[in-house]
DNA sequence: CGCGCTTACGTCATCGCTAACGCCACATAC
DNA sequence: GTATGTGGCGTTAGCGATGACGTAAGCGCG
């Protein structure tokens, strides 16, 4: 059916290999070939078959990202940037997504294994132990994304969300906020490292975190959720009530500003929200949404400079672990 | 490095053929060998090499889905469905975005090609002619995704587009309002299917569409735009203001909310406003949007059905068009 | 007993491509 | 003149699986 190197060298009158060699830019082929062969190539609009090649030579010059929802738009453009930059250095994307459930991750892991992706990157929906323990046995280069596994010393992709945390509150703080709570979703790094700069900036100014500022939520990354409207409420029902609400996430600040709305509160006078993740939707709210912005784009472009950099052979350390700088955007959720 | 068939064989002292033969279900192989395998198979988590699999049967169980946006919740939602419709079907899905570029999307065909799928699902960013030239060699089973190329009566996956715009404007009729207007984004199957549909609407109704109502924007599908703001803004420059606007999609519909409200003007006592796809941050919003939902779960699982039935080999005919029928949300955007 | 049929395997030749040599002609060196 | 490259191309042997046969044993049966 489709159209062989074979086919094509029987045209030119030589040999596969010699084809081959050519659309592999090796130089041990003539000049007069080479043209002829490209020229050929180009006319009958032959595409290498990937399958054979992978076979062939163990690589695939692919690399493989499962994301755990597609959904959300911060996966969704890491995977538009991550694209890009493998591309700019010859490898191409598959992209999988594990649609927030564990067991289809592990599926992912090994489907994508089984096409030969010559790397993986991770942005796992699993346990921190689950996930160290599926990746246990891969043999190929593997970078995590967005979550971390701290104890393995896997190679990472991701916002500095310790520093995230303590932006965030310290801008609340700034504003002369005092009672500052917040909204969290247990169960990854980025939660927890958020929760650990939220107390570092508390503390640093001299303020007691109160465990009652605190509501946790699982399943807060999700899409969809009412989680941040059904915490925010429980925050509001506190005897000595919030002056600001720190949200791990855009979605669950989304959900407290119309909880405090619904409450007859005014935003941000009567109490200052911001967010992380900084969606474009931000802009579109009623209040539109003060929020800490990860870098994406960034983000994809080192995971690409990472992962390539790991496929190339260079060994990972310590410097594997990058971690991008949060930055403020300020909207009215916090202020004019 | 990985396990193959050939020592799962070796350590059970039978041939690799029958292996495979276990594997794949066949059924000339004794229980007891058969039960061996498995057990093999278990123990060593033994993981078939796709490549190679692919590559010798010419089949690869897998389909290949190209969409030209991520970002867009419409294809996150619809990849999701369609590839748990393929998991229950036996097949896997692998992801491609084309990033809204031509170029790109002709690529990612080629690609997906390349590495064997067995079928090829599509919704293209390219024009109608451009999009038909690129499907004109492919030899696998091909359906069309949201975007019709009704000339090359390809099978297709879709909303009934003529069909919303009737009920968007219908409904839009049923408030009362005479003066509607339609913001558009000129391009594919889509919005001029909701173009007629409007049309339609209003003819029905006795009224004469007017030109100066339809304001049509390039690149309007896109997400993140300003479009709909600049749309609107033109529209309430008329001097026979509309009283309501049906918009294409409901981010044009976000930003001719937000370019109304600034304006000063009451949503949707002195302008309802409609959009079309229903996004879930639809909610949301300031002025919460009234919607054309686009079942767009079902549509992802019609796909799979579809598909999977060509791989089947029958024969498609007209009624491999399906167009599912949309539904009206209501929100305060058009009334309480 | 010999025939055909079924059951339960195994052999062999690909699939399309690439890695690793091999080989030959010609040029250059000493 | 023999040794020593060195461009330029071909040969061979896989990569890990599958498809299409082949075949030996066991069975029933006229």
């Amino acid at each position: 059916m489709a159209i062989r190197l074979k086919d094509i060298a029987a045209d030119l009158g030589v040999s596969a290999v010699t084809v081959s060699k050519v659309l592999r830019g090796k130089t041990d082929v003539g000049e007069q070939t080479r043209q002829r062969v490209w020229q050929r190539v180009r006319e009958v609009k032959y595409q290498p078959n990937l399958l054979a090649r992978g076979l062939a030579s163990g690589k695939s010059q692919t690399v493989g990202l499962i994301v755990p929802n597609l959904m959300h738009p911060y996966f969704a453009e890491f995977a538009k940037s991550l694209k890009a930059g493998l591309r700019k250095r010859g490898y191409l994307l598959i992209l999988a997504s594990a649609e927030e459930e564990p067991e289809l991750e592990r599926e992912e892991i090994d489907n994508l294994l089984a096409r030969g992706v010559d790397a993986l990157l991770l942005a796992t929906c699993q346990t921190e132990d689950d996930a160290t323990a599926s990746l246990a046995g891969v043999q190929v280069p593997c970078v995590l994304v967005d979550r971390a596994l701290p104890d393995t010393g896997r190679p990472f992709v991701g916002l500095d969300d310790v520093a995230a945390g303590r932006l965030a509150t310290e801008h609340l703080l700034g504003l002369g906020r005092r009672r500052i709570a917040h909204i969290t979703g247990e169960g990854f790094s980025t939660a927890g490292d958020r929760l650990t700069g939220y107390r570092e900036a508390l503390i640093a100014s001299g303020i007691e975190p109160q465990a009652a500022w605190v509501v946790n939520r699982p399943r807060l990354e999700q899409a969809g959720d009412t989680a941040g409207v059904e915490a925010m409420v429980e925050l509001l029902a506190l005897t000595d009530r919030p002056d600001a609400v720190f949200c791990v996430n855009d979605l669950a600040a989304m959900g407290a500003i119309h909880a405090a709305l619904a409450a007859g509160l005014r935003v941000p006078e009567d109490i200052a929200i911001i967010g992380c993740g900084n969606l474009r939707q931000a802009d579109y709210l009623c209040v539109p949404l003060t929020s800490v912005d990860q870098s994406t784009e960034e983000q994809g472009d080192l995971a690409a400079t990472l992962t390539v950099g790991l496929l190339r052979g260079e060994e990972p350390g310590q410097e594997w672990q990058l971690r991008v700088a949060p930055a403020l955007v300020l909207r009215a959720s916090t202020g004019s």
